[in-house]
DNA sequence: GATGAATGAGTCTTCATTCAT
DNA sequence: GATGAATGAAGACTCATTCAT
């Protein structure tokens, strides 16, 4: 048992190094730049050795993409105190949003600019893959503005359309970022998109930034 | 004078041939599809002849991007009528908007999903001519908002980021709907989208679709 | 006549303007850069009109270099004067020769480096005209040679190939000196040279340059 | 080992396959009769796998040439008996060169009509490379001229533009040779040149051939 | 005579995937 | 299981020559 153990940690190693080179390329140069030669250099394995473990490049990088993608999830829902109320969780999900894509910068990048994964022309589907994140995280935001609307916290929007634009803002205000297009800080641009929501959220008077 | 007016028609008619094949190859397989051999071939021209007319491919993809943005934009601002008033004007823009997007869906779901266009790392700036397109839209988007502000017909916001804002959640309304993600018609996102924005900058009472 | 005379004169500028810019691009970047575009360009006539004038590329480059090679050779015989003595003229002609050659030091670096056009395998044998002026050349120093000997100033070589071996070397450091690898100033490497044949035609003590 | 030792014979195999192929077509066609396509299908391997041992063409290229030179350089030296006289040595060496390089007469052809490696503008200067197989034969030439100087065997001529000259006349003899304008047979060629230099480097009076 | 647009064969290079060892 | 050499299809770009105007 020990030497199976022994190889399944060793699998998961090559998986792990496989990805992250993978990333960091894709990061660095963008996805045309993946190239297996490239990637089993970076992750010290041989390049047929790639095979063993994905079945093809297409496999490795929607796995690459879908292990960060699940990752900057989980960090921005770690930002997220459930024991607060729907606006201040609101807010921590925003801003916390913007700094972890901001974290992740330069693969984001990539990402923002090549969204071709999410078609997948051809392909059976293996892409939808990648849509679910972006639907739980739209999930989450629905389910704060849900939680505000009935404790009379929001104002009453339709939380299904609401939530898709909070995070279509989110994620463009960050893609400007990325580009080095963003007019200030990202702290700013965080508080602006904030007092962007309270204004559509809460009561005008009170609409300053409340984090 | 017959000559030269023949010949230039020629050249005219060739270049918009070559323009317009590119762009149904972007659109229908996206840019990594965009061969020369195969626009060549659309065009009913040789290969060597696009070199007459472009310097590269860089060149020719660019120019065809353009002029279709180019050609977008004029569609847009024809459907809004300057002589009503600003509420009116933004409503007509948003859903002129996703009208256009939804009019060259093919191209559009392109173009959305692979904006590598808009950073071209390595190259000198040629890129930076389509932000001008994005740009000119925030722009009156900006005017028509800061019109509206001065008129108190909307609330007091700032203008630059709302006008940011807003076009790009049109866009991301338009990309849903390109992606076959859209719940609903493209009447009723329009509507819904503007319904969003009636909360932001009108009275909370009179939110209402008004168009 | 007039108008015959007059185009004439149109048929001889064109040919030597197409002959003038042919050899301004094989010495500025060598036989290969040598398109009919660049040609016609720098010479401000259509692609198509050099056809008028030379049957295809290789006639003209052959032309071309023909031409300079006359007249190289005109210029380096100018400098002969047939009155003075063997060993003078023999004196003036190489180093004339290699003064010659530097002045033609951009085209003479790729004549030098490139001599395809001297086996021009597969054509008919248009190359053989270029072969005449280095034999030609040869000759005058043979005659020169042969006259010294008579007269009992040179020793009794053979002068056909002493006449081969002068010129060889002479273009050989010409040649080291348009590549840059000559270990001293033109004057000098003439002297040098000079001195060398001294030694060989002419009685050892008094082997100094007697120019 | 086996293994290793089996692979590293089918590497050294390889290279010198596509080296030999490389040179078949620059003796038979010239340089730019080198192509990629042309290479792999004399060397039996497919076009992608010539990139497996040279980084591009010109790497191929300068290689091959670089293997000749070294070997004709060799080839030469090994006529050459260490213990003989300083004028039989040089009398080995030219007689040698000569016969070396009608060995190769064919690469030969290519490589005295088509000295553009040489230069190699633009490039960062590997073609210096190649220089350096004339450099090392200059300079054992310049050897034997010193010793011979020292032991008041030669006339007491000026060693470096010398050896310069000899290697240059050489040079010439076979280029004249392998271009099929040569008088005479190869081996009185070689006399002719030797009674040359011994015109030069001995006393008048004995300079006959003594080989 | 003159033009220059058009042709299309030819060239180097890259890279995903396979498979013998 | 692992390696990495080998494959071969694909793609951008050049240029001599032709020919309709």
């Amino acid at each position: 048992m020990a030497r199976i153990s022994r190889s399944a940690i060793l699998q998961d190693y090559r998986t792990r190094s496989l990805l992250e080179s993978t990333r960091k390329i894709i990061a660095a140069h963008g996805f045309d730049a993946v190239t297996m030669d490239r990637v089993a250099e970076q992750a010290g394995i041989a390049k047929g050795g790639i095979y063993l473990y994905f079945r093809n490049k297409h496999e490795l990088i929607v796995s690459a993409i879908e292990e960060i993608a699940s990752e900057m999830l989980r960090e921005i829902e770690t930002r997220v105190d459930p024991k607060t109320a729907p606006w201040q969780r609101l807010c921590q999900l925003v801003s916390g949003q913007i700094e972890v894509m901001e974290q992740h910068r330069d693969l984001l990048r990539t990402l923002l600019l090549d969204r071709r994964l999410l078609l997948d022309r051809a392909r059976g589907g293996p892409s939808r893959r990648l849509l679910k994140y972006r639907e739980r995280h739209e999930l989450h935001i629905r389910n704060i503005l849900e939680e505000g609307i009935r404790r009379k916290i929001f104002h009453p929007v339709d939380p299904a359309p609401v939530a898709f634009y909070i995070n279509e803002m989110t994620i463009s205000t960050a893609q400007r970022r990325v580009l080095g297009l963003a007019p200030s800080s990202q702290k700013a641009e965080a508080q602006g998109l904030i007092r962007f929501l309270a204004l559509l959220l809460r009561d005008r008077h009170n609409a300053g930034p409340k984090r």
